[in-house]
DNA sequence: AGCATCAGTGAATCCCGCC
DNA sequence: AGGCGGGATTCACTGATGC
């Protein structure tokens, strides 16, 4: 145990508490830490199993503490570690959580409704998500992170110029890019398998940290499980405080903490920084009115036509597909670059299409540069 | 006024209508539209104005409309919007309802709370947004959008080969790229201000139109404001209704959605999924001799064999059934693809049967158009 | 050693028509 | 309405194996 600030209050500093994590908290002392981190049970309701297209299983996450009997009891489970985490939390405070469209939208009211400050959303874009096996709805590729402070008077902590540093001078978005946490990060329990379903990335932990604490802070993450919140904390020599309810991963949390080494901060963020030209598809030329559906692209040498249609794919000659697909098509070659190839007809002339892509590109350039 | 295809009611499609929107679609025919995209007030909570307008600030979004004096107040407005839009929502239609933190985590609970059927959300991420000035918070970056389907059992418009398409071959991801609203497309007034807070890019609108209607298909717009819904609509092909309460933004659209050109009707097929594809019984390569009974078939790994029978199932080792009950047993799958997994030989290739089943589809295609 | 190939996997509300 | 069965469906990355 360790004293506060005012050496009023001990709090257990580096240390994972267990039991439910509502009355851990109202066993703390009220207003006293500086940020909580929190990844609530998302309450997923899956139905049946999933396979992949080469019919394989997909790992479902059906862990019993993620099971609620309804909206309501799950609302009622919410408010109240919501509540509970809210007393601990000094004036200054904030809280971050992170949830899916299962859950994030009841959770993001609640916090409403207990008296936090909306400071804004952050959405983690992932690099690699798992897709979509049934082609029955998009990717999904995001996850979204609330944030909010105490009360709406609070005098939150924000490093903006770490959080510019660590996007290359240029002020953080809330759209972030992190791949998911995979490889020799992952921790494996006993048998060889994932310890924990649902571990998040300490690259995400380490900006979240990084832009809402200092040095010194205490920061308190209820749902503990194996403990990524508590080792990036100790990396960024933040303390810390976990809560979690199963014993397994309580275990593993503990041993992972102890192995970090503080104020290493290796390469944590070197995805972050890596900036590949962006990909522009053809159908955002569609989308954005660059080019009509029902236009004609000419071939370069002018013997070949084809339709643009509304989803980005063109239709010529019996043909139907994409750009670089019909020119091969038409040209009865292996590949080809339908950016280079088509053209279209402004004044007169025949302009190839990669000159719309450019545009994009400087635009897209010049934003990030400006 | 127009019938629908029932003809038992009347809907007033392509047209504006005016007054509060939950008392205008109550008026309407109920199970009666596609799809519903909404933009709603924001409830951006500007200190100070909450009851007064204050017009000297012409460019934040402070308008009378967006001003609610609690949660509250805003939580009844919105479900009872809700409520009069999934009346009116066909059996299969969905909504979309785009927002930012500052409402869209109520109004998710609500849309759940009503019965819709969450599809997912999806985040708007700005090429070009604002930059946060105060350096207090990250650059607003992104706006998120909420899909659902009326409820659990409605079978939702998704055109994934058409999204897969204009992504260039890759499934399209819960995250997308596109520039706000600005330069020509952005709407002004009599001023020569800008005529609308909030003005969504017209790309937006085509994503989500291409993505969850089909031509033909009847849209609703509850908060028309200057008429991206039905400027899109009316290129894509689809039917349109809006409701505004305000008369400037009604004329402003009006004239905008006139000046609207379709695009061809041909422009207007998408990538069609497999599914749409007519059925063909693998018993008809049989009566049609292009398999004959007895002949000997191939898994594609050459690992196993099966005999033809001339009912058009196989028998194999030990099993008998259609070509996907055997070639699921032999590989101990759930389920198998028959079409793809059976290759028949010819001239010493193994050429897998979907080709045959490809060739009668072509023939078909063929006299459909004669 | 180094490169090519293959197998595995990740917070997932993931089919549909016919009888 | 529930059961049956045809048959459609995946991206990025990691680590192991093979040559």
């Amino acid at each position: 145990m360790a004293k506060d600030h005012s050496g009023a209050h001990a709090l257990p500093l580096d240390t994972i508490l267990s039991g439910d994590c509502a009355a851990a908290m109202d066993a703390l002392p009220e207003n006293s830490v500086d940020l909580i981190f929190a990844d609530p049970p998302y309450n997923l309701q899956l139905k049946g199993e999933l396979h992949r297209p080469n019919n394989s299983l997909v790992d479902a996450v059906d862990d019993h503490w993620d099971q609620f009997d309804s909206f309501a009891a799950y609302d009622t489970f919410t408010r109240d570690w919501l509540r509970a985490a809210r007393r601990v939390l000094k004036p200054d405070g904030a809280i971050w959580v992170i949830g899916s469209y299962h859950n994030v939208f009841r959770v993001g009211a609640a916090i409403q409704d207990a008296g936090f400050w909306m400071l804004g959303d952050v959405i983690w874009r992932k690099t690699n998500p798992m897709p979509n096996f049934r082609g029955k709805r998009f990717t999904n590729a995001h996850e979204t992170l609330i944030w909010a402070s105490k009360s709406e008077k609070s005098k939150y902590t924000f490093n903006y110029e770490a959080m510019k540093a660590l996007n290359e001078g240029v002020q953080m978005r809330s759209d972030w890019t992190l791949p998911i946490c995979t490889g020799h990060e992952r921790l494996k329990n006993g048998r060889g398998e994932k310890a924990h379903p649902t571990q998040k990335p300490e690259s995400l932990l380490h900006r979240v940290l990084l832009a809402a604490t200092n040095p010194g802070d205490i920061v308190l993450d209820p749902f503990f499980g194996t403990g990524t919140t508590g080792a990036v904390a100790k990396m960024l020599g933040r303390r810390w405080i976990g809560i979690e309810r199963e014993a397994e991963y309580r275990d593993l949390a503990a041993a992972r903490i102890a192995d970090v080494r503080p104020y290493e901060k290796t390469a944590l963020e070197v995805t972050a920084s890596k900036r590949a030209e962006p990909r522009v598809p053809f159908g955002q030329l569609v989308e954005r009115g660059m080019i009509r559906p029902g236009e004609e692209l000419l071939s370069g040498n002018g013997r070949h036509r084809a339709k643009v249609r509304a989803d980005g794919t063109l239709s010529g000659d019996g043909v139907k597909g994409s750009i670089h697909q019909v020119g091969a098509a038409y040209e009865g070659a292996p590949s080809c670059n339908g950016w280079t190839y088509w053209h279209f007809k402004r004044e007169g002339r025949r302009v190839p299409i990669d000159a719309l892509r450019q545009q994009i590109r400087d635009e897209m350039a010049g934003k990030r540069l400006s």
